[in-house]
DNA sequence: TATTGTTATACTCTATAACTATA
DNA sequence: TATAGTTATAGAGTATAACAATA
């Protein structure tokens, strides 16, 4: 109930986005750092190279990113946020605080503290697990 | 990371059941209490009853569901789980307990305790906020 | 020969509407 | 006339494979 709850909290602030979570989750990993590959950032946000042309091709038609050749291979392409990007990912992420806060409204700091650190703790078990995923059952 | 690892974890669990996730769902609701209309499960698993007819012809064929006429309405048909369904059921349940063990590991008894506490509070705002969607900013 | 990105095709899922049988 | 269930159709989303350019 939680997951679909934050689901549904979370989609709501990024849905007047291209793509949605996933065009929020490229604007994050194109924010920072060196401009990455298409090929880099589909890895990165786990998605089929092909999907990723046409979610960039949404987004740049939008103008919140640009493409260009990377000079020192001219068969990729570095992905670039615009300043309009930049500006539309702060709100977004302003929007996800509020959306956030608003389902922990009824924890208190320590509540919402303990939460966070016991949520970090199964992630850290879940990145684990994902390495092994023919484990399962 | 949490979110999106459960569902990992759920549907491996889930994954030989006609509709996976939805199959169990409804096999949980036709499990216990009174046998529902095609509709009442429709509402209760939050599915559109177009898409209930097909996933209940292929829980059928699996033979692990039956449909019959509601005596009282006839154009209602009573969905009963069988025997099979049952025993799937029951397996599919061990298999999701397995799961969330594998991913409460790192946590004793008593971080797990507390965080289903929070959780399960977190799930009540939740459950609040559902009523009224549209305030969503 | 392998890799990055693009395009075309097919396939699956979902949503909508039309249909039947009952009420 | 309205409702439960079914079926048909169209649309969106996704995956696969083929292609061009470059390494």
């Amino acid at each position: 109930m939680v997951s679909s709850a934050f689901r549904r909290v979370a989609t709501s602030s990024v849905e007047d986005l291209p793509g949605g979570p996933r065009g929020y989750l490229v604007l994050v990993a194109v924010a920072s750092g060196e401009p990455p590959s298409q090929l880099a950032l589909a890895r990165q946000v786990n998605l089929d190279r092909t999907v990723m042309t046409y979610l960039l091709d949404d987004l740049e038609a939008r103008q919140l990113i640009t493409r260009r050749p990377d000079p020192r291979d001219r068969r990729a392409r570095q992905v670039l946020i615009t300043e309009e990007g930049r500006a539309h990912l702060e709100r977004t992420q302003q929007s996800l605080s509020i959306a956030e806060a608003r389902l922990l409204a009824d924890l208190d700091e320590h509540d919402a503290r303990q939460l966070r650190l016991l949520l970090t703790r199964v992630a850290q078990t879940a990145q684990r697990e994902a390495l092994t995923p023919e484990a399962d059952c």
